[in-house]
RNA sequence: GGCCCAUUCGUCUAUCGGUUAGGACGCAAGAUUUUCAUUCUUGAAAGAGGAGUUCGAUUCUCCUAUGGGCUACCA
């Protein structure tokens, strides 16, 4: 089992978008994999044909794609185990399930769903939980309770019929899992799960991935701790299915939780606090629309990063990682036993991080068609120019329009608390001379400025602070942004020029 | 209700019996800066509670509490 090649898969189900719970499972098995030069298997589970949503399993591949976690084998690149859909794979699954039978460990049961809802509700009515299990099964309709001779009856008949796992009584199941160490289970506690549905001829989870993993080599399960309750189903299903020397190694991920309030991360928690759960934007079928990371403006690589951090650590203080130092440094041992609130506000300045050494050109290229958009052209040079300048005080590049428009267009307006601490006194008339000074230079660069507007300022005696600030006010509209110089140099002389005159007019009008 | 899992600053976490319990986000203060941001420095901030085991427990065991998950012919 341990000298096998190391194969994992990310089986999700088709029931709507991946949320970032799902993309961290899909993360950890590709990090893991990787890292112990292994492959990464998508597995699609669409064995719910009710819960089925078209355009899932589409989302599911483009959100692992654009997270950079490449699927070596499954649906979508194909592989030597195809088909990887488990819709494509019904045909499998039947003979395991009668094999179960066969052995003894499972069971015809034809008790319909109406049925069991009502044995339900009589059962709540009296305060209990009904279970199909070891003690309730001798008084329902299934195999173990008919002979041979009804059986087939009703087999023959048509009748419809599920094949339950006939739980065995008062045994310790101990299982292993990577995270969690030892865990121990009464089979009393545990009910007769379906193996096999009639609603649509198809496997449930439980049988379908337990012959799929089989099937398909896979060594390690690594999967959200919502499935540990079910473990010992499938501990017991691979022995009774002679797998038992295949097993997979398991290890169940704690879970995402809400920023804040009770539960785990759901759907809805996006919309009402202001923060994605998905990776990619999300329409559905209804015609609701869900934000994403990617629409947000998160690089792939902040995103990864922060969803790589949270329930796992190297055990360093290392907080930025590329996928390569991720795949280098993932373990699965450090991986946290509890759940671990999702924090939106450490996501943002993971992707600032980001924003600080993305290429200007890459900026530059997401940026320009907010420029279009503004009808706004300019070279890329200038734009490159300006990226560089305003990246490390934006955390998307959403910001950068309201960091940088007056690189572009002259300011409409003037910040009103700049103008009261700046536009006043002597400060508009040092403006206007400063206005001459300017326009005097030929050689605009910003260096040469620079050096020329200080020298003067420093010989007239004039306070550097308040006329800068003026200036800025002047050319900018408000108190912010990048060197005076930067800014000038990239707007040109006949610009700054301007624009001082049109705020010594427009401003003089406000102050009286 | 039953079963299973978990529990260190507000949040993400380090610590694998002996530490002034470390780092990061966020927050606060200060420094730098012509402004804003960045950057830097500093600060406030934690072992759920109770029993044990031990010379010594955040670390091991048990109980309680709290949180989470599961309890479908859903995954």
């Amino acid at each position: 089992m341990t000298d096998r090649k190391v194969r994992v898969r990310f089986a999700p189900s088709p029931t709507g978008p991946l949320h970032i719970g799902g993309v961290r499972t899909a993360l950890y098995n590709y990090l893991f994999a990787r890292k112990r030069g292994g492959d990464f298997l998508l597995r699609i589970e669409d064995t719910d044909s009710e819960r089925f949503v078209p355009g899932a399993e589409e989302y599911i591949v483009e959100a692992l794609n654009w997270c950079g976690i490449k699927i070596d084998e499954g649906v979508s690149v194909g592989g030597p185990h195809a088909p990887y859909r488990q819709s494509e794979r019904r045909a499998i699954y039947l003979k395991y399930a009668l094999s179960l039978i066969n052995s003894g460990n499972a069971y015809y049961a034809f008790d319909t769903p109406g049925e069991l809802d009502a044995i339900r509700a009589q059962y709540e009515a009296e305060g209990k939980m009904f279970s199909y299990n070891h003690q309730t099964r001798k008084g329902l309709k299934n195999s173990l309770n008919m002979s041979r001779e009804e059986l087939h009856r009703r087999l023959d008949g048509g009748e419809k019929w599920v094949i339950r796992f006939k739980m065995p009584e008062d045994e310790e199941i101990r299982m292993q899992d990577i995270i969690r160490e030892s865990i121990i289970v009464n089979s009393s506690t545990l009910d007769d799960k379906v193996l096999y549905k009639s609603a649509d001829e198809l496997p449930t989870y439980h049988l379908a991935n337990i012959v799929d993993d089989y099937l398909m080599e896979v060594t390690h399960v690594i999967r959200g701790e919502e499935w540990l309750p079910s473990l010992p189903l499938h501990v017991l299903l691979y022995k009774a299915l002679g797998f038992a020397d295949k097993m997979p190694l398991f290890a169940h991920l704690p879970l995402l939780l809400k920023p804040t309030g009770k539960g785990k991360l759901s759907k809805r928690d996006g919309d009402k606090m202001g923060f994605p759960v998905f990776p990619l934007r999300w329409h559905s079928p209804e015609g609701e629309v869900s934000r994403g990371y990617r629409e947000d403006g998160y690089f792939p690589e902040a995103f990864i990063n922060m969803l790589a951090l949270l329930g796992w650590n190297p055990g360093t203080e290392q907080e930025i990682f590329s996928m390569d130092e991720l795949i280098e440094q993932f373990s699965l041992d450090k991986v946290g036993k509890s759940g671990s609130r999702f924090d939106p506000e450490k996501a943002k300045w993971f992707n600032a991080q980001y924003m600080k050494t993305c290429p200007d050109a890459e900026l530059a290229a997401t940026y320009k068609p907010v420029l279009d958009g503004k009808g706004v052209s300019a070279p890329d040079a200038t734009v490159e120019r300006v990226c560089s300048l305003i990246k490390e005080r934006a955390t998307f590049v959403s910001d950068f329009w309201k960091l940088s428009s007056y690189f572009f267009v002259a300011p409409a307006e003037y910040d009103e608390k700049a103008v009261k601490k700046y536009w006043k006194g002597d400060n508009p008339a040092i403006v206007a001379k400063l206005r001459n000074v300017l326009d005097g230079i030929t050689d605009f660069s910003k260096e040469n400025c620079e050096r020329l507007v200080h020298d003067w300022i420093g010989s007239n005696g004039y306070p550097m602070g308040q006329v800068m600030n003026s200036f800025r006010l002047a050319v900018v509209g408000a108190s912010m942004g990048p060197s005076m110089f930067e800014i000038t140099e990239v707007i040109g002389k006949e610009e700054t020029v301007a624009r001082i005159d049109a705020a010594i007019e427009r401003l003089a009008a406000i102050a009286v």
